[in-house]
DNA sequence: TCTCTGGGCGTACATCTGTACGCCATTTTG
DNA sequence: CAAAATGGCGTACAGATGTACGCCCAGAGA
């Protein structure tokens, strides 16, 4: 790559890195400015325009970053966890580690998904159903689910895990241990709802398998 | 009451309007501006002080109108439900009613649990609170759940019944139709699980029952 | 080598924001 | 009836924001 493209690379990263600094509890994407990041990253405010058209294009990117860092952790979670141990728990914790970690970007996220752009809304949306179709294949080879009670079963496992994390973000530390608990809970009564609703629709279809 | 605190009333009145008309899906309470509430409402800029010290405080004022009218109408919901019918899913259609009736009310609490003010997040929470409140009550004296299973399934139903809402938001009337009946499979793993829990839960202490 | 491209800069402008200050007019209070 | 209180207004100001325009100069390409 050329020495031109490289600084243009490095002054984009410059960029995002300044607009992900500038998140916090109390400031959104929609509050940040394009003469702050401007200025945060070390550069003219008209140069801004060099780089993304619009501040929304900014911010698109972010939440598009954002999600991938949470997919790309959820992956190796997922690994660390067939290593021994239950899946879903693993990714419990992993998830619970990512927002410990990284708050600022699943508050991102959070706020996106229900935001003033549509675009936001709907690449967050996106981003959400990758985890409920992993999870949802998940449910029906391994626990041999039907597809749709896959599908709302994994669904409803990640909104609430989902809601959780939001939760938990407002909360010290032993408020969170019994919102966990709590979780855990709650994720069990869909594991046995679950079942329990596969089994009552099993039977009317028994005479239908194949072989 | 005076003509003088009668006329503030209005005009007071008028500025919450005028705040609540300008919000839709494009537009939150954060980019609402002093200046144009108080244009819509017919006053002068500097004469919105005489009513709140803040958009903030305005802000506040809106969030917990935007609860009471939620919990006045789920009120209704259950009393008519209560003449025959599952209260829960009567609950939950007067729900899909109120977020179809007043989406920017319902985009206003959803926005603002999230928000980057911890008094909005705050009242929000409270508000939702109450909901939970309510169903486990509810659970404990006709479904004779336990209290910690009670509330952690309320919790659940309550989250799930508004991320749902959330959703619908964004989805036409045949998409908004899936949603719900998934949403339906969903509470139902929930109570069957809830019951399960319950049922695995008391047979250990039954030697310790009272009588 | 010479020319061209494009990232970065500074200046400038129109627009909007919140809000301080002081005045007026009417209602309320004494 | 006089005095105080108060809702509303207009003016005014300082600061911030997005962005149009034009210049410069280092690197890319011939």
């Amino acid at each position: 790559m050329g020495i031109r493209a490289q600084q243009k690379e490095r002054t984009r990263r410059a960029l995002l890195d300044a607009a992900f600094n500038q998140l916090s509890a109390e400031r959104s994407i929609s509050n940040l400015s394009l003469r702050e990041v401007a200025r945060e990253a070390g550069i003219a405010p008209t140069s801004f325009y060099r780089h993304f058209k619009d501040m929304e294009e900014l911010g698109l990117t972010m939440v598009d970053e954002g999600g991938l860092t949470l997919r790309q952790l959820m992956r190796k979670g997922r690994q660390r966890a067939e290593e021994g141990g239950s899946v879903i728990r693993a990714s419990i914790e992993t998830f619970m580690e990512f927002i410990d970690s990284n708050p600022n970007v699943f508050r991102l996220l959070l706020r996106e998904r229900s935001g003033t752009s549509a675009a936001f809304r709907a690449a967050v949306t996106r981003e959400i159903r990758h985890f409920i179709d992993e999870l949802s294949d998940y449910l029906q080879t391994r626990a041999c689910r039907r597809p749709d009670l896959a599908y709302a079963q994994a669904e409803a496992l990640v909104t609430l895990v989902f809601a959780s994390g939001a939760e938990a973000l407002d909360l010290n530390k032993k408020e969170r241990q019994a919102l966990a608990e709590r979780l855990i809970v709650q994720l069990k009564m869909i594991a046995k709802g679950s079942e329990a609703l596969q089994r009552s629709g099993r039977e009317p279809e028994l005479e239908n398998l194949p072989k």
